[in-house]
DNA sequence: TGTACATCAGTGAACGCGCGTTCACTGATGTAC
DNA sequence: TGTACATCAGTGAACGCGCGTTCACTGATGTAC
């Protein structure tokens, strides 16, 4: 939980005007709500999952009465869907990150999906909100999809590099597609536990991952 | 719905005994709930979806009071198990099914993941429940564990066939849970409407399964 | 064959809960003059 | 600089809902004698 920021509310803080840098929340208006609606409800996101993550719960978390987030957000899905597009972006923040300065495209590939596997751990119940557990659809919210789309460039260049121009689009977009599967399913498999016993045999999680995405990498170029 | 089943219950049907057969419903105990609970709520689920199931949806679906549940299932997660482990059965025989006759490793494997994204493709909602959506642990039901496993053995013959003798235990584990993976992620992917415009640009969503599918047992040999 | 009785598998009422959301409101803020 | 006023962003009460589950009960069944 953010604490801190939380707790900056109804704290025996200066009641004159904030000093740059210095914000005072113990009043009326709180002042920078969204921010901490969003910090609060991506905490209890992971706390709790999205199938079961409240509005009401969230509201209380930040300090607020329950209705105050209608000020900031349509509904509830709209809270969601902030939550998977600041998802999504710090995914492809951390997918440029890997693949920076790694001059090989096998390195690289293998880079990418080591980090693509590390953040679905990391965060497990975002990943899961952002591939759609607990919301209908985010055909409501389209800045999600592009959020999503946006967030493969660097898998899908680095695929475009390795493949080579002999490659046309169609074959790798399909080649793009199953590389995704096999990053997003062996993802989904750890977080659900499906792994339990596979990822002692293996010798723990990483070496598990990483056997698997140096072989599939490996079996790129013969096709 | 399995109406047919639902409307027997409170039909005018004869009052005697139940030839062999012909089951009479219409009584105060009903005497065939079990099952009708577990088909009322299978049709419930692919409408619904596993995180919004209610259990009284179900029993009022079967024309049975809230509470009459409880006398064949412990609480609602324990319905769930019965799906999700029946849904393991039926995965299981598609995927024998599959593999039935088919004498070349690399058409077998290829075979087996085509059954595999269909049976989800086919049960949307309960391939999601089977991967643990809207339930938090499938820990308290060890037979929808043991199904699952039991599940996967056709592929593992046929991948142990394929990489023949030299390949040893744990690499052939790795092996069959990238596999695994590649399918899984592919199905999910399917499911939750990321493939959107990749199978209109594949040439339809059976062209795209099965080039990654052909593709993906090529490249199984180089290792 | 008849009867007592334990057991099974239903019933309806109720408990207690948390949820998303609407509504009329009000305190605080910032701006125009 | 002071003041009127529109707007913003909170509040608390309430609505209406559906949920899982417990409880005391009762009708139906099947079995032992």
């Amino acid at each position: 939980m953010n604490v801190d920021v939380v707790n900056m509310k109804r704290g025996p803080m200066d009641r004159k005007r904030a000093e740059a840098g210095a914000e005072r929340t113990d009043r009326y208006h709180h002042g920078n709500l969204k921010p901490v609606l969003i910090a609060v409800a991506r905490d209890m996101l992971e706390r709790d999952g999205p199938e079961t993550l409240s509005l009401r719960a969230v509201a209380q978390g930040a300090g607020v009465s329950r209705t105050a987030p209608y000020n900031h957000f349509d509904d509830k899905e709209a809270l969601l869907a902030a939550l998977a597009e600041d998802g999504f972006h710090a995914f492809a923040a951390a997918q440029r990150e890997a693949a920076e300065g790694v001059a090989s495209t096998e390195a690289r590939l293998v880079a990418l999906g080591r980090a693509y596997v590390a953040f679905a751990l990391a965060h497990p119940q975002l990943y899961r909100l952002m591939y759609g557990v607990g919301v209908a659809d985010w055909c409501r919210h389209p800045t999600v999809t592009e959020a999503k789309r946006a967030s493969f460039e660097p898998v899908q260049t680095a695929l475009a590099e390795h493949l080579g121009p002999s490659t046309d689009a169609v074959g790798l977009r399909v080649a793009a597609v199953s590389a995704w599967a096999e990053v997003h399913g062996l993802s989904m498999l750890l977080l659900d536990g499906s792994l339990g016993p596979d990822r002692d045999a293996a010798g723990g999680t990483d070496a598990l991952v990483e056997t698997i995405l140096v072989t599939y990498v490996a079996g790129l170029r013969q096709r």
